[in-house]
RNA sequence: GGAGGGCUCGCAUAGUGGCCUAGUGCGGCGGUCUUGAAAACCGCUAUGGCUGGUGACAGUCAUCGUGGGUUCGAAUCCCACGCCCUCCGCCA
């Protein structure tokens, strides 16, 4: 949800947010117009029911023979006050409604430009050489660890089963992800992986990626794509004290993505699958540290596939390949040698306001109750990070190399032999 | 799944149709007193919208779990739903 004073002092600059993001610029001015409507509608409703108040109290002290011409007005003015409150739902509605058909203002010196035309802002480690590469799904068979026929036949297609060492691999990879971000001043959640209606819609979940979303229809439920929905409801409705800012915490959760729109895309393997585990980074800031946060979960990232030993890329998303929330985001992509491309693992998006004013998170700040920034991070999403580091790191003998920081948490194997 | 009880201002509680402009206690903040502190006493104490003001602020409307309804008037009566607690059943 957009900051309305922000879109009034300079409507402008949000018209050409939208034409950035390829969405209709005209939004702005519906939604300017669907404010002022909403105000005149509350102010009318508010005078009425003044009136109506005052009336109301004079009934009990009238005299018997004024008493039925105060009754009358008093009847009078309520169906008045019932019409004007409903002028004033229906443009709250319409207001409402507005309000979530706009995208959050775009951060200055986004790239311009669709899903091609990131800019790469890093590009770090080396390149492993292999010589006819396999892929994940084959290593991962010949380890036993991957057992995607299997996920198949109990679960349909983009399932798998994480068997022997794969389970083990993810394992080590929590632990991992989870030791640095505690170390980092990281509160360690476990995040319910259900949620209700009004966290799937306060996070941004509804809009553009209704689609991508499981919904238990019985129970009102959302299955989430992202402990972020989670860690971003937690503090709903809350007013956070200033001096606990910034407020991070690392959760860990499954993630279930309907791939609605994919078919054909990744179809091989764990890098696309319906059901995953991650570990997430989220932050409340104060609005004006939002963009050094950003910046600081970026170097997380960075420090967990440093860790992973991956040669990997840092992009620069463009305006029109962010999500309806994020203002800006910067995604990581490591090498896969039998793909011969860099494929994304983690990505950062700043949502500066426009996730907790639709949430209802604010701290105290000078001009009394403001919106807190929230932030996210991925730090590992398991299956495909496990995809990679198979692919990444495979021998010509046939062995996976294990990175040093894994090995605490596999027996201090250096080499995975199927 | 069944049966009961509950949801009121940060917390606890009062409040069965107009005197509620929601009382009281606790906590918190400020002050008086004190060498300092405690105690005592005095004052303040939420959120959102709208209007006015550069501003501290002032005025006004709304908010007693949520949404409907009855009524001139609802924290209070009626209906539905949500959540919490207790007990029973089932269960990792």
């Amino acid at each position: 949800m957009i900051d309305l004073k922000l879109l009034r002092d300079d409507p402008d600059r949000a018209r050409a947010s939208q034409r950035a993001r390829g969405a209709d610029p005209s939004l702005v001015d519906a939604l300017l117009a669907a404010d002022d409507a909403r105000r005149a509608a509350v102010s009318r409703a508010d005078t009425l029911r003044a009136e109506q108040k005052t009336v109301s109290k004079s009934v009990a002290s009238a005299s018997p023979e004024e008493r039925p011409a105060v009754l009358a007005r008093a009847k009078e003015l309520s169906a008045q006050v019932k019409d004007a409150e409903a002028d004033q739902a229906a443009a709250d509605a319409a207001l409402r409604e507005a309000q979530l058909a706009i995208a959050n203002i775009v951060e200055d010196g986004v790239p311009p430009g669709g899903e091609d035309d990131f800019v790469t802002l890093a590009t770090v480690g080396t390149v492993p050489t292999v010589d006819a590469p396999r892929d994940h799904t084959e290593i991962g068979e010949a380890l036993r660890a991957i057992d995607t026929a299997r996920g198949a036949k109990v679960s349909g297609a983009r399932f798998y089963f994480l068997t022997g060492i794969g389970a083990q691999l993810e394992l080590a990879l929590v632990n991992l992800a989870m030791e640095q971000a505690s170390a980092a001043g990281f509160v360690p959640v476990i995040a319910p992986a259900l949620v209700k209606p009004e966290t799937m819609e306060g996070t941004g979940f509804l809009g553009a990626h209704a689609s991508e979303v499981y919904r238990l229809a019985d129970d009102d439920l959302y299955l989430v794509g992202t402990s972020e929905v989670a860690l971003a409801g937690y503090h709903s409705d809350e007013i956070l004290d200033r001096d606990e800012l910034p407020l991070r915490y690392a959760g860990f959760s499954s993630c279930f993505r309907r791939e609605a729109g994919s078919y054909g895309k990744d179809t091989k393997g764990i890098i696309r699958v319906h059901w995953f585990d991650k570990v997430e980074m989220f932050s409340y800031v104060p609005a004006e540290d939002a963009r050094e946060e950003h910046q600081r979960l970026l170097a997380w990232e960075r420090e967990f596939l440093d860790k992973l030993e991956l040669a990997y890329r840092v992009i620069d998303v463009a305006a029109g390949d962010l999500g309806s929330s994020a203002a800006r985001k910067y995604d990581c992509e490591a090498w896969f040698p039998s793909q011969g491309a860099y494929r994304e693992l983690t990505s950062t998006s700043n949502c500066t306001t426009f996730q907790a004013r639709r949430l209802n998170i604010r701290t105290r700040g000078q001009n009394g109750n403001e919106p807190v920034a929230t932030l996210n991070g991925t730090l590992c999403a398991i299956a495909r990070t496990i995809a990679c580091l198979l692919d990444h790191h495979q021998q010509p003998d046939g062995s996976v190399y294990v990175p040093a920081a894994l090995r605490p948490w596999l027996g201090g194997r250096e080499l995975l032999t199927p």
